[in-house]
DNA sequence: GCGAATACGTTTCATCATGCAAAGAACTGG
DNA sequence: CCAGTTCTTTGCATGATGAAACGTATTCGC
């Protein structure tokens, strides 16, 4: 136990090089030393002298097999003991809690998710922390990420969180005294964003844009390999967004906004209005799928829709690739025709073609975010923002 | 005239902290040497090392006056020679090319504007080749920077530009023949967001966002403290972009996107089609101005669209800031009150105020943008798009 | 005026990180 | 088993760096 406490202690302690280095590891996973030495500039001499204290120290590890090759000395992978780690995420919305369990890598070890009896902090702390400590019995977790819809300034104070109707409210605080664990907070969707960038598909791109489509409409942006995080972040920047003047008008007013034609309530809603009765959001897209005139309409609009949403994004942001993803994302798949449709609609014949990705949807995938920007903020230090 | 040869030589040719020790010093102005260590993370010591040398060879000064300042030795500036250097900026549309000479942190210091005899590859460079002789009378020119709307993936090449009707001309290598200097091109939107960048008000902000309204619609992007150079950089991707369904058509048949309701000739059409006369654009703005009905509805629209247009940059690039440009530009000002009512509709009530600088617009803005690529090329021996 | 006080700039010196080059190690293929 | 190849380590010289002491140019108080 003590000597996994050692170890949490040493990551923040790296200085330059070792970190750097260690971060590549972490990030691009088992490499051999030669071609770390070639991605971070320096020769193989300084590589060697570097990595040796941090196998030492067990910060990085040596993996048994080594890498078969030609002729010449087989190259000996240098890896993080990514399994040793543990990090808990918790994604907080406005009914209940999702949490997982991760190593080192974000890769998922266990996950629970708890109803909320209450949404005043002092509730809510108390349940993360019942919650935590379900999840890590072994009690060796390193820290804890919190991500919810809303805005948090400095990781410790939820400035603003209109689901919960919070302001200020000091959640970190209160979850480190639940916990006795690091706590770091985040905007949901610039965590799913930072996963999606150390952890996920988005390692290979320089720039890419997240956008998720469930209970609201998410957009999270990756440029020049670094997270944009700006002050307004996580409030609905893109659930205004027009994209049909003829669309169903959202509690705001709005024609056709993002939020109205987009969210799993507003498309289920349109068709239980049509129907006459209620009709979920997954009856909704099967009731596409099987031809139902109403519900095809509906979700045709709101793949046309999205695909125009794409097509902005595309055009203003210009991200090397689009995700897709969140719990209502399976309206890509049903209309994808739609969807492609509202993108070229909106985009320039000659531009290159949008590099849309779907991602299959797996509700853990929130509070993945949540340890990603746990292990981002425990292992450089506090720069939560800083790029691989 | 060797010597300025020499300091030519000089810029690429320097190391690490030297390099961006000057890259500081030339963006940020005249600076203490103190302050300099501080920002740059290096001790005093090495401060005084390190340009000590650069005093020596000319790259950097020392400036005569001490800045004055409260009790203790007063600090002496650390200065780029600006003046002693020239660079050529060229702006080419499809019928002029306007040129200006400037100094190393491209200030103006001549300016000429040449009809084109014909848009063949060889005429083109034989032109830009006359406009630089003349602009650069003493030679001392150390580079030509060409900036165009179109594309250019290596600074040699114009890979596209649909309004010369080009498709990979190695202009560079053109104009290098007929001048006998280092040539570089680039898109013009890049360009313009390069010498914001640098020389220009976005010095203080690492993310802002320019739009240009003119003949066409432009969009140009810093994130990061670094210029976002897509592949579709320089087509027309905001162009195409959808603000009023009931708007005009473009040539493409589009309604009411950013070409047919901003471009100069989009306005002064509608104009002129509604008072079946030919209406020019600053007339179209002056009959607005003075309460002509049709001439004020158009321009409404056209703010309108406008402020939508910002919007959808705030939420979709999240810049710190979104400057507004381009030959065109004096619409922003004369239907302010439009372009605002814009802004807010599509943008979340909660989100903070977008910070929105219009320029006085000049016409030398665009070949500035030339020169300062040309100046960004020198400085940093190739890496055009790195940031301070 | 004249000595504190103050802040900026430079030099000295010891340290440390780094690269080069040579040696060592671990494999393949004849 | 040896040559060939590639990865890794070690020895050595070099050069960049920071701490601290020193030097310098000003204001302030008397």
């Amino acid at each position: 136990m003590t000597q996994l406490e050692d170890r949490g202690q040493v990551w923040p302690a790296l200085d330059g090089l070792a970190r750097d280095l260690s971060l590549e590891v972490l990030i691009r996973g088992p490499l051999p030393r030669r071609e770390l030495a070639a991605k971070l500039g320096v020769s193989a001499a300084t590589l060697t002298r570097t990595v040796a204290p941090l196998l030492e120290s067990g910060v990085l590890i040596e993996l048994e097999e080594p890498l078969a090759g030609g002729p010449g000395r087989p190259a000996r992978l240098v890896d993080v003991p990514a399994s040793t780690h543990r990090f808990v995420g918790v994604k907080l919305t406005g009914e209940c809690l999702h949490g997982v369990l991760t190593d080192l890598r974000a890769d998922i070890v266990a996950s629970r998710t708890v109803d909320l009896d209450g949404l005043e902090p002092a509730r809510v702390a108390a349940a993360i922390g019942r919650l935590v400590a379900d999840l890590d019995a072994g009690q060796d977790a390193t820290a804890v990420g919190i991500s919810f819809g809303g805005v948090s300034h400095d990781g410790r104070t939820v400035a603003r969180a209109p689901f919960l109707e919070w302001h200020d409210v000091a959640l970190a605080r209160l979850v480190e005294q639940a916990t006795g664990l690091p706590v770091i907070l985040e905007n949901d969707l610039v965590a799913l964003a930072g996963a999606e960038h150390w952890f996920g598909e988005g390692r290979t791109v320089p720039s890419f844009a997240v956008l998720t489509i469930g209970i609201g409409v998410g957009y999270g942006l990756v440029v020049h390999d670094r997270v944009v995080t700006h002050r307004d972040v996580g409030i609905g920047l893109v659930g205004h967004y027009p994209l049909d003047p003829q669309g169903p008008r959202c509690p705001n007013g709005h024609h056709g906004c993002a939020e109205a034609m987009l969210t799993t309530t507003g498309i289920s809603s349109q068709v239980s209005v049509a129907h006459r009765r209620p009709v979920g959001y997954g009856e909704a897209l099967e009731l596409a799928r099987g031809g139902d005139p109403v519900a095809l309409e509906v979700v045709t609009a709101a793949g046309h829709a999205l695909g125009r949403l794409i097509a902005a994004v595309a055009n203003l942001a210009m991200p090397d690739r689009i995700f897709l993803s969140g719990e209502g994302i399976e309206l890509a798949r049903v209309a994808w025709g739609a969807v492609w449709e509202g993108v070229q609609r909106d985009r320039d014949p000659a531009a290159s073609p949008v590099d849309v990705v779907v991602q299959p949807y797996d509700s853990d995938q929130w509070a993945r975010g949540a340890a990603a920007i746990a292990i981002q903020h425990h292992v450089l230090g506090s720069a939560v923002t800083a790029g691989s």
